[in-house]
RNA sequence: GCGCCCGUGGCUCAAUGGAUAGAGCAGUGGACUUCUAAUCCACCGGUUGUAGGUUCGAUUCCUACCGGGCGUGCCA
């Protein structure tokens, strides 16, 4: 059982006896209300009950919590209690409780911290999504970095996660990238003809227009404008997607599944497209109506400013009615709830989307994570411009630069409501002043002396029966402390999907090591001490390497 | 105009409504004959944008302003 559990009970024990006696005038018990004091001079946990319920029972609350004090039943897990300030109630546990953490985290190894929703939930995750008509830029990186971390850390914490990508494969958007791909062709075949505005002018453009030239030849040069663009629609559309989806596979993403917004109107055995069935639920719930040719969503009916058009008056679908189509279907497919990662630009489609499941019935089912920028910076200057390509800097060359652990921790180092300032030549500093660092260098520092007792002769394996009473020094304790905030820590990041939060509990547990490692020895130690210490810091390791690996980041044993 | 996000030491950021607002970087001064100095310790640095409100208690919640970012298509 937790500690915190513990406590609870404990708390609760003494709580149940005031208000039964009647020296607590109250209808109901108060919960607990633990939490850890911000400053350690305050013991490990404080309860803040007798504040909380001093108006209720027209007491002062440092009178209520010396009843609460004087009610607590005899235990082995509090070893001094004080009431403080306006009515703290302090606990300072016995170092027999905090040092069994090591037990606990050496025992559960890479599933500590890991718990069970009181239901099952099934969660599908949808994030990037990245138009597959050019390579990934630095946007959709911090969405890679946080829905896979998103993703690894409500596991953890025992939520059902599927990992989806949406690939916009439809609609007018394809057939400009192929008319694009076709003009730069005919230029290289020296033809006279102009880009249009509208269409892609990157040179990766042309990159795949000259890999067309090359194993094709001019077999392209005389057929049929639409026969061209066409078949150019979906070379360029594999090379592309190819492009996302190594970029992705590199940075250390692993999708469930990358679902083709075409498959969203091919029908099905029964005749009918997911548009159909989307637009017919819909109707069935009465939230649909035509007017000036156009078919429309009553959205307003659900908060939105507007109302949507789902079928244009020329006939075409909107990307919205796609959507509508493709969030059906997710719920089709039996999830109990449905997260989307979008970058903060797309905030104004929120509401509209949240209309459509509310209108089938399903309200609340949608959770639309809102990501802020990112800006790209070299030396504090903005960048725009690729030296190589002339255009945006793409992910790939990013992390090409800068490498995935840096890329994945600076990007998952700050909450999505803050927007990042990404600066290259910050990111690539191997120093103090770069966190990923830091924390991989406690891990490395651990199997370095794991590494160097194993040479020695020393018995890893019988670590088992290493002696954790004897870790008593302040140093071993705070370990023990910070070990011992991780369950509530996973649960909280999974609940808030704010994986940012680990970045920051690795950089305190590594602190924590790093001081350990400067004021007390290992190895040198007297067999008993060196025994605890060993399962110490080998608990350590496995806490750092668990979160590391929950934000996709190694955790090296040399460095 | 309206909507969403942000505003906390020089810089970058934390803080389930809790105690004296914490870290890192930068700056200054210290610590390597000892398991990795990519480390540690100390000092310096704050009217949490402004003005009100809610309550035992507000960086956190509410209202109004100020400043910055993004959005406000029968585009995708």
């Amino acid at each position: 059982m937790q500690i915190k559990e513990q406590l609870e009970h404990i708390v609760g024990q003494a709580l149940d006896q005031c208000v039964v006696s009647g020296q607590l005038a109250l209808d109901e018990v108060p919960a607990p209300s633990l939490e850890r004091p911000r400053d350690m001079a305050n013991g490990d946990w404080a309860s803040t009950v007798a504040m909380r319920c001093s108006k209720a029972a027209r007491k002062n609350p440092r009178e209520i919590a010396k009843l609460i004090v004087d009610a607590i039943p005899q235990n082995d897990i509090i070893a001094a209690t004080e009431i403080a300030g306006p009515g703290f109630i302090n606990f300072r546990l016995t170092t027999k409780v905090l040092a069994n953490v090591v037990a606990d985290v050496r025992e559960a190894g890479e599933d500590y911290g890991r718990s069970a929703l009181p239901e099952p939930m099934r969660v599908n995750l949808e994030y990037v999504s990245a138009n597959p008509t050019g390579p990934m830029h630095v946007g959709h990186g911090r969405w890679a970095a946080l829905g896979d971390a998103t993703a690894r850390v409500m596991r953890h914490a025992g939520y059902d996660v599927y990992e989806e990508f949406y690939v916009n494969d439809h609609g007018v958007q394809m057939d400009v990238f192929g008319n694009s791909i076709a003009i730069r062709y005919l230029q290289l075949l020296g033809h006279d003809v102009e880009l249009p505005e509208n269409c892609y002018g990157g040179s990766y453009v042309t990159d795949i227009a000259r890999g067309i030239l090359e194993r094709d030849g001019d077999k392209w040069e005389n057929v049929g404008a639409k026969e061209r663009l066409v078949a150019f629609r979906e070379l360029g559309y594999k090379a592309m997607l190819q492009d996302v989806k190594d970029t992705l596979s590199r940075f250390g993403n692993h999708f469930s599944r990358f679902f083709s917004e075409r498959s969203l109107y091919e029908p099905d055995e029964q005749g009918a497209t997911a548009v159909d069935r989307a637009l017919q639920a819909f109707r069935d719930k009465g939230y649909v109506y035509e007017d000036a040719g156009a078919t429309w969503f009553a959205s307003t009916a659900f908060g939105d400013e507007k109302d949507r058009v789902l079928i244009k008056e020329n006939g075409e679908m909107t990307y919205f009615m796609s959507d509508c189509a493709y969030h059906y279907n997710k719920m089709q497919r039996n999830f109990d709830h449905l997260i989307d990662i979008w970058g903060a630009d797309h905030h104004g489609y929120v509401k509209r989307c949240e209309a459509m499941l509310e209108a089938w019935g399903y309200p609340g089912a949608l959770e639309v994570v809102l990501g802020q920028l990112v800006n790209l910076l070299r030396n504090g200057e903005p960048v725009r411009m690729s030296k190589r390509t002339g255009e945006m800097v793409t992910f790939k060359e990013l992390i090409d630069e800068v490498g995935v652990d840096a890329t994945r921790f600076l990007m998952l180092s700050r909450s999505s409501d803050q927007m990042i300032d990404f600066d290259i030549e910050e990111a690539k500093k191997q120093d103090a002043s770069n966190p990923v660092y830091y924390v991989q260098y406690a891990h490395a520092r651990i199997c370095s002396i794991l590494r160097k007792a194993e040479e020695m002769g020393i018995r890893i394996d019988s670590m088992d029966e290493a002696d954790l009473g004897l870790l008593d020094k302040p140093e071993e304790l705070a370990l023990c402390t910070k070990m011992d905030e991780f369950t509530e820590l996973i649960a909280l990041a999974a609940r808030e999907r704010a994986p940012f939060k680990l970045t920051h509990y690795a950089q305190e547990l590594a602190s924590a090591f790093h001081v350990f490692y400067t004021n007390c020895r290992v190895i040198d130690e007297e067999p008993k001490i060196r025994f605890s210490r060993l399962a110490l810091i080998d608990a350590v390791r496995t806490v750092l390497a668990l979160t590391l690996s929950l934000l996709g980041v190694s955790a090296p044993s040399k460095m």
